[in-house]
DNA sequence: GCCAATGCCTAA
DNA sequence: TAAGTTAGGCATTGGC
């Protein structure tokens, strides 16, 4: 009676029989994974790396209650390279209310059976026909984790439902107020009625997204081949990502392109434009090259050393071989190019059109209709974001646009300029115009287009690997505890909660639902005003190493410690058991209880010292880039802590926490300058006084009077040891790095020679803030901007500066500059649109003109910054208009 | 011409 | 339903 996860292999629905020309006749025998060791539950464990998970609903085992139960569904594969499906039993989503005043095991049922009518009766259909939504309420011991109360354990009611979709009604419900019994009515704040099903599932049973699982002989049953497992949630057993369970199954990779006859000048539409050409690579992951390489045309096509090449005569044909070869294949992980807001949808819209029936199966669980959503993804880090979204149960659609969106900021995101980006390689050159027309050409033409589409397949394999993606991922996933899916379809948040949850169980402290009204915005950092100007002197560079999450630790900053106003004196505590922050905000220290946050950061922070201490040691350079993806994962996460509680649209926000965190940072910015500019002066034996010019946030650069690079470093870390001892550990300020020379332009705006390795040559060219940095700048003004940096920095030369950018302008302005230089910004963009053609470029010429001599002229006539900027050319509103002399 | 508000993107 | 934070520079725009 369960649902039955299969992949197609010549068996149930999906027979690869042919549908006319072709398919079977080229079935090649190495799509298929290895084939499958018998399994004897009774005598063998079966361990696999679990990488997606999922629940759905289906009848219960004999023997439970009736109506439908969740079951969690784990997906995995397997060493030898099987794949494994996993349905885990017996799990149910629950959340937590404090049991009323005077409440006793004897009231149970009476609530259960009250809040079980309440609920059903606010079902406005019930066609699932649910006669049992509240299967179980329980009285337990558990103390809320906002807020010191002196560890007072208390009653809370668990509360079992039956699916996790009956645990918003019933939280609501209970919210707006809810009578039993002979107990008045009331209001009740819930816990935990906020979480994800998946995500309570991992926490409870200790799964983290991407680890092992291991059913020991006799606790599952097989149900059919490959894999097909069932098993009791308390039965399995969760690796922790260590030593040998740090390894990586051999996950095949599929990466596919499409390509589609559009007509002249019109995007493709799926309802009228054919798919003509469907290129797909696969690759397990950890090898170097894919070990299929495979092209569907639609018409014949000259062979590709290297590659299969598959012609159909019909499309419907062509879609349904390529959604059997997917099926065959089997993939675990999908990826491409923009597959999720093209390609998939393209081809799901196409199957529709030409009613291909058999194409939308395309995850892993037989029967399961792959089908189209909208998504509207809403974060103030990422802007509002239109997806689709599409099922494929079991298989990670990990489309290779979506990460680098949210991993790298980049002025264009074309696969063409992410490729020659990252890999200093050119997308074959197709123009989109002629796509259509070697199509119906020839067979060798078809030929030059196919290459061209498996290139686009190949490319975001290629990317991937170089890029780390997939380890790196894992790595988050393992170390926060989501499922992998999540890290590309949900926001920072989720990251945190998982954490927190799996900290707080182990305290029995149970997380609140907080209702979300935007509140005031709090203090943030300090930013030191800048002495601007050229400095022709080392200027050394000190930062606090993980400032916030250091100061969380130092403090013991948490939602478990924090005071509420008042209840300091009113729980008897000395003043030695608690702090004041500098906001004024009340926290008991570590000795009274540490902290759940503290907790979290000490563990990530101590895990990614191990993960780089192994680094160091490892060889293996696969096991290099496990080890290094985790400690990047264990820093980012760290630093996302703070975010979380500062976060006022979120699911746990505490603006203690967060205004205090960015106080203690004001405080030590502060304390930072006054203990460098009191310690190393002239007066104290140093060559001069010395002078914090600039600081943001967590970081000063210090003037200290030296000369060479080299003494800089000594002194620097000289500095930083003797202004970390002033601060409680694990807070540390670091020596970083020096700038010489340094241009320091405005806040947040400046650039300088970077020394860290050497004292001898610098590293970088180091950029912050400026044009050259910034994305709504055309190339023109960037490359421009940045030669001038280099002239004044390396040559050292402002007058040289000033001649190249009036070369570049003079050039603009006799037209002798690439118009696709100039375009860049939607502003600069929508401008040449409406100016098309010849008007276009006389127009951004003279806008970028301006922007090009404003920002140079500042730059190159830094050294005179206060004194000497020529009256008639002063102030923000210079330009060249103004400045007709400069332009010569 | 001055200004505040707004949009965009970056620093940390 | 879900969505990390604030500080801050600079171009543009629109009102006066």
């Amino acid at each position: 009676c369960l649902p039955i996860c299969r992949q197609a292999e010549g068996t149930g629905v999906f027979s690869p029989k042919l549908t006319g020309d072709l398919f079977s006749a080229d079935l090649n025998p190495r799509w298929r994974r290895p084939l499958a060791a018998p399994l004897e539950p009774d005598l063998d464990t079966l361990i696999f790396q679990q990488i997606d998970l999922d629940y759905y609903l289906a009848p219960p085992q004999p023997g439970y209650q009736s109506g439908n139960v969740p079951i969690i569904r784990m997906f995995g594969v397997t060493d030898s390279g099987n794949s494994v499906c996993c349905h885990v039993h017996g799990f149910a989503p629950y959340f937590y209310v404090p049991a009323p005043n005077g409440f006793t095991s004897d009231h149970l049922s009476e609530f259960k059976r009250e809040l079980n009518s309440v609920v059903l009766k606010d079902m406005r259909s019930n066609k699932d026909n649910i006669s049992v939504t509240v299967l179980a309420v329980d009285i337990t011991r558990k103390e809320s984790m906002y807020g010191y109360h002196g560890k007072q354990i208390s009653d809370f009611l668990r509360i079992t439902m039956a699916m996790p979709r009956l645990i918003a009604p019933a939280k609501r419900l209970l919210e707006l107020g809810f009578r039993f019994g002979t107990f008045p009515m009331q209001n009740y704040s819930t816990y935990e009625a906020n979480i994800d099903f998946e995500i309570r599932f991992m926490v409870d049973s200790g799964v983290v997204g991407c680890c092992w699982i291991e059913l020991p002989k006799g606790t599952y049953r097989v149900s059919l081949c490959q894999y097909e497992v069932d098993v009791g949630w308390t039965q399995l057993i969760s690796h922790p990502a260590e030593g040998e369970y740090q390894r990586i199954a051999p996950l095949r990779v599929l990466s596919f392109d499409i390509e589609c006859a559009g007509r002249k000048g019109i995007f493709p539409e799926a309802d009228k434009d054919p798919v003509i050409q469907i290129a797909s690579m696969v690759q397990r992951q950890g090898e170097k090259e894919p070990f299929i390489r495979t092209i569907f045309t639609l018409q014949s096509c000259s062979s590709i050393v290297g590659s299969q090449v598959l012609c159909f005569t019909k499309e419907n044909q062509l879609l349904q071989s390529w959604a059997e070869f997917l099926r065959t294949v089997d993939a675990d992980i999908v990826t491409g190019y923009n597959i999720q807001n093209f390609d998939l949808p393209y081809l799901l819209n196409r199957a529709a059109t030409l009613k291909v029936n058999m194409f939308p199966y395309l995850g892993r669980v037989r029967g399961i209709k792959s089908v189209l959503r909208d998504s509207n993804f809403q974060s103030k880090q990422m802007g509002r974001r239109e997806n689709k979204i599409l099922n494929m149960e079991g298989r990670v659609q990990f489309d290779l646009l979506q990460v680098l969106l949210r991993d790298y900021k980049l002025r264009s995101y074309t696969l063409n300029a992410v490729s020659f980006h990252f890999l200093q390689e050119q997308k074959e050159d197709v123009q989109h115009s002629i796509i259509t027309d070697l199509q119906n050409g020839n067979e060798q033409t078809r030929r030059r287009l196919a290459v061209y589409c498996l290139k686009d397949a190949y490319l975001p394999l290629r990317l991937l690997q170089k890029l780390m993606c997939v380890i790196n991922y894992m790595e988050m996933a393992r170390v926060t505890g989501v499922p992998l899916t999540y890290l590309l379809s949900r926001g920072q948040q989720i990251k945190v909660v998982s954490q927190l949850l799996r900290q707080a169980m182990k305290q029995g402290l149970v997380m609140p639902v907080v209702k979300i009204e935007g509140g005031e915005d709090y203090t943030g950092a300090t930013v030191i005003e800048p002495e601007k100007g050229y400095y022709s002197v080392p200027i050394a560079t000190l930062d606090f190493s993980s400032l916030y999450p250091s100061i969380m630790m130092a403090h013991n900053l948490c939602y478990t410690t924090l005071l509420q106003k008042g209840s300091a004196v009113k729980l008897g505590l000395s003043p030695e058991e608690f702090i004041k922050t500098p906001t004024g905000d009340h926290f008991v220290k570590s000795s009274v209880r540490k902290g759940l946050l503290p907790d979290i950061l000490e563990d990530l922070l101590s895990a990614r010292k191990r993960a780089k201490a192994e680094l160091k040691k490892e060889t293996d350079p696969f096991k290099k880039q496990v080890l290094d993806g985790r400690q990047l994962a264990l820093k980012i996460s760290a630093n996302s802590v703070y975010g979380f509680t500062g976060a006022q649209v979120g699911k746990l926000p505490c603006l203690e926490i967060s205004q205090s965190v960015t106080g203690f940072g004001r405080q030590m910015i502060e304390q930072t300058k006054q203990l460098v500019e009191s310690k190393y002066t002239l007066s104290n034996g140093y060559p001069a006084d010395a002078k914090v010019i600039y600081g943001d946030t967590d970081s000063v650069m210090v003037k200290l009077g030296v000369d060479t690079v080299s003494k800089a470093m000594e002194v620097g870390r000289e500095a930083a040891e003797w202004v970390s001892s002033h601060f409680i550990p694990p807070i540390k300020l670091e020596f970083e790095k020096v700038y010489y020379p340094y241009l320091l332009i405005n806040k947040k705006r400046y650039a300088g020679l970077y020394f860290s390795s050497s004292a001898e040559t610098h590293d970088k060219m180091d950029c912050k803030g400026i044009e050259t940095v910034r994305r709504d700048n055309c190339t023109l003004v960037a490359n421009l901007i940045n030669t001038c940096l280099q002239t004044i920095l390396i040559d050292r030369d402002p007058q040289g500066a000033v001649a190249h950018a009036k070369e570049v302008i003079s050039d603009l302005l006799c037209n002798r500059i690439d118009i696709s230089q100039l375009v860049i910004t939607k502003e600069l963009t929508r401008t040449a649109q409406e100016y098309a053609g010849k008007q276009a470029h006389v127009e951004l010429a003279e806008r970028i003109r301006s922007t090009c001599w404003r920002t140079t002229f500042p730059l190159t006539h830094s050294t005179t910054w206060n004194s000497s900027c020529p009256s008639h050319c002063s102030g923000s509103s210079m330009s060249v208009h103004g400045c007709p002399s400069l332009l010569a």
